[in-house]
DNA sequence: CTAATTGAATGCTGTACACTTTTCATTTGT
DNA sequence: ACAAATGAAAAGTGTACAGCATTCAATTAG
C-alpha cells in the first residue's frame, strides 16, 4: 500500500489560491451523470457471440428511442427492472422462461397490478400523455399510458409513434388507401400520412391510468 | 521494444530437456475452445442498467439451453446470427424497429426462405430431430425443426419441451384435465404429465425441414 | 457589457490484463 | 499395469484504468 499525505483542507488535491490560471476546482464542473447515449449510467457484461447482434439491437432501439424523447422533452418510463426480474419463473417448477406453459392451470394465482396490466414486461414502457388531442379515448394530459411494442400495430388499435422525430399518440386509421393518425377530438387536425414521411410506431397502448 | 532472444527449435519458451518436473509444453494441454457456459466464446459490452434484467434473463435461458442440449446431446442451432442482424431494419424509413408498420404495404418485397420460415428471428432457433416418435407428423430422425420460442403452446401444436430435464418433441394435448405430451407414432407410448414432474416448453415447432 | 476561449473536473467507454477454471500429458504411487 | 496426483498450458471472466467526451466557471477579447 502506498500512502501520501495532504493537510486536511476542504480542497486537498488544489490550493484554491492559484493566482493567474483559469479554472482550477470548482463546483458544477465536469460531465453530468446520465450524459451517456441512453441517459443513464452503463455496465460491461459478458455475452455470449451468437446472442450480441441480438442485444446489439436491443440497445440501438434504446438509444433511438432515448435520442427521441430527449428531443421531444416527452416522459418515457420502462417498468422497474429489480421487480420484473424478481417475477420471471425462470425455468423453474412448470413454467418456462417468460412463457406461461399450459400446465398453468395447475399454479395458484394472486392478482397483481403488474401481472394484469403488464403481458411482457421485457416489452413494455410507459409514456405519460401531453395534450388534448385523445380525451375521446379517455387520454387525458399527464396519464400514464402502458404500452406494448410486442403487439402489431393494426387498424383501430392506439399508438405511440415517432412522426419525423416527434412523439405523438393517435388512433391507427386507413382512409383512401393512406395511413391516418386520426386524432380523438374534434378540434385537432388527423394527421395523413405522406410517402416522404417518417413514421415510427413504437408499440400499441393497452391501458391509461389516470389520476381523479 | 524489448527482445528476448530463442534458439529456434521446436518449443522456443521451454528447453524440453528439463529433467524431473512434470508438466511443460504439451500437445493438447490446455482449456478447450468453447468450453464457457454457453458453449461458445463471450465478448464483453456495455448495457445501460435498465437494460441489465433482461439481458440477464437471455443470458440465463442461453445457458440453462446449453446444459440441457449437452447432457442430452441433442442439436440444438440458433440462426446465423450475421444474416439476420444485416436484415433487421432499424428505424429506416418506413419500418420501425423489428415490428412491421402498416406502411409496409409500400414497399415492395422479395421472397427469402429466412423470411419465409422465421417471423421472429430473436425467438426462433432450429433443433434436430431424433428417434421416430413423431413420423405420423412428418417429423424423421435427423430433420431440422423450426421452433417459435415466441408462440403460445396452445393445445394441438407441436411442442419442444424438456420433460426433467430431458429434450423431447411432442404434440401438446389434454386428456381428462391432464396434460399429456403425445406421440405420433402407435409404436411409442403417450407422456403424462404428473404433478411433480418439472415440464418446460421451449417453443413451438412451426416447420420441418427434411433432407430426401 | 456580451461573446468567445480556455482548461480543469468529471463521467463515459473500450479493452487490456490479472486472475480463475479447465484440460491433459507426465510423473508418482501401489 | 493401473490409478491418482501434479502442474503447465490455454481459454474464460470480471473489472480496473487510460483515454475520450462533456460541462462550465473563470478568463480574455471585442
Amino acid at each position: 500500500m502506498l500512502y501520501t499525505f495532504h493537510l486536511l483542507t476542504e480542497n486537498p488535491p488544489m490550493p484554491d489560491d492559484s493566482p493567474s490560471k483559469r479554472g482550477g476546482f470548482r463546483a458544477g464542473a465536469g460531465r453530468k451523470k446520465g450524459s451517456s447515449a441512453y441517459g443513464e449510467t452503463t455496465r460491461a457484461i459478458r455475452v455470449p457471440e451468437s446472442l450480441i447482434p441480438e442485444v446489439t439491437t436491443m440497445l440501438a432501439i434504446r438509444k433511438r428511442q432515448f435520442e427521441t424523447v430527449k428531443s421531444c422533452s416527452a416522459d418515457v418510463l420502462v417498468p422497474a427492472p429489480r421487480l420484473n426480474a424478481v417475477k420471471i419463473p425462470l425455468f423453474i417448477g412448470k413454467v418456462a422462461a417468460g412463457f406461461p406453459s399450459p400446465a398453468d392451470d395447475y399454479i395458484e394465482k394472486t392478482l397483481d397490478l403488474n401481472d394484469l396490466l403488464i403481458k411482457k414486461p421485457a416489452a413494455t414502457f410507459f409514456v405519460r400523455a401531453e395534450g388534448e388531442s385523445m380525451l375521446g379515448a379517455g387520454i387525458h394530459p399527464n396519464d400514464i399510458l402502458i404500452v406494448d411494442r410486442s403487439l402489431k400495430p393494426v387498424l383501430g388499435k392506439i399508438v405511440i409513434c415517432a412522426l419525423n422525430g416527434e412523439l405523438t399518440v393517435k388512433r391507427l386509421k386507413k382512409l383512401g388507401g393512406e395511413i391516418v393518425l386520426a386524432a380523438e377530438n374534434p378540434v385537432y387536425p388527423d394527421i395523413h400520412i405522406r410517402e416522404n414521411s417518417e413514421l415510427v410506431i413504437w408499440g400499441v397502448v393497452t391501458n391509461v391510468i389516470h389520476a381523479v
